[in-house]
DNA sequence: CCTATATCAGGGGAACTGACATAC
DNA sequence: CGTATGTCAGTTACCCTGATATAG
């Protein structure tokens, strides 16, 4: 579970790249946000979820997808293992029988506060080597580049 | 294959956190590099592992892997379809029969180079909303942070 | 009719793990 | 002996495409 390490030396195309960067401080983070959600037993899109029904409330299955940017099938089973650990509720909406209310339990809402305890340690093992400046500047131009391609 | 945009808006919880951050937009610089490199049939594996042979010359597979944050087993798959295209050759090694030596043939190069020009329009693309200063400065940021991660 | 929702089946790239034979 | 290499088989999280039945 500790590989990573590009051993040598990447080559200056590669390490000059910002794509290149990206995909490669990203999956750093994906290690590090894997390895300490999976001590809780959850993944990403279940942390996602969680974290969009305690701030909207209660929401149909298409709105939470939308919001989290997880696709509407995968949604599917992400509720379905949330729901299974009684973490949500699905219910169907009367006013429009199409769709589910989901609604976070108690119990969802505690799990979802463990999970953002050990998020921000792994947000600070990923920025370690930032000062607190630089970490928000590394956030605003992310934000910045996010924001253009999501439709400004 | 024009999907992405998180809809409404995504949880503040999200919306602040470097690793969502992070992982979002490598999501959209990877998406950008699939349909780039689709075009001319390739993938980013496949132009990581020229671009090293381009710069350090031949060398055996495991090494090819290290610097490119590639397994050995990627490895082997991706060298056999560039292999199948002509761009690169496998030979055993003379020196430790363990090895293979892998060579970028003339079609490799020319193939290296039309990929490095369709990456750069990539990375203009995906970095449109940043000032040039900016981009350096993201540039420094995101090479801080991956040289932390991979043992400095 | 056309759209939206929930669901299901499945693919595909990237990052992995484990095993194995061979050679150092 | 232990370690490194190339190979193969298989897994996982995430992102995405299609199709379907149903309801607006």
């Amino acid at each position: 579970m500790e590989s990573a390490a590009t051993g040598p030396q990447a080559p200056a195309r590669l390490r000059t790249t910002p794509s290149w960067l990206l995909t490669q401080t990203a999956a750093h983070a994906s290690r590090l946000v894997a390895e300490g959600l999976g001590a809780l037993d959850a993944r990403g899109y279940h942390y996602r979820l969680l974290a969009a029904l305690d701030e909207v409330g209660p929401a149909s299955q298409a709105e939470l997808g939308r919001r989290c940017g997880i696709d509407r099938s995968d949604v599917v089973a992400v509720l379905n293992e949330l729901a299974a650990k009684d973490l949500v509720r699905r219910s169907p909406d009367p006013a429009d029988r199409r769709r589910n209310v989901v609604t976070l339990t108690d119990a969802g809402g505690r799990e979802l506060r463990r999970m953002g305890e050990t998020l921000d340690r792994v947000q600070d093992a990923l920025l370690a080597p930032l000062s607190t400046a630089e970490r928000d500047q590394l956030t605003r131009l992310l934000t910045r580049l996010l924001d253009h391609h999501t439709g400004r």
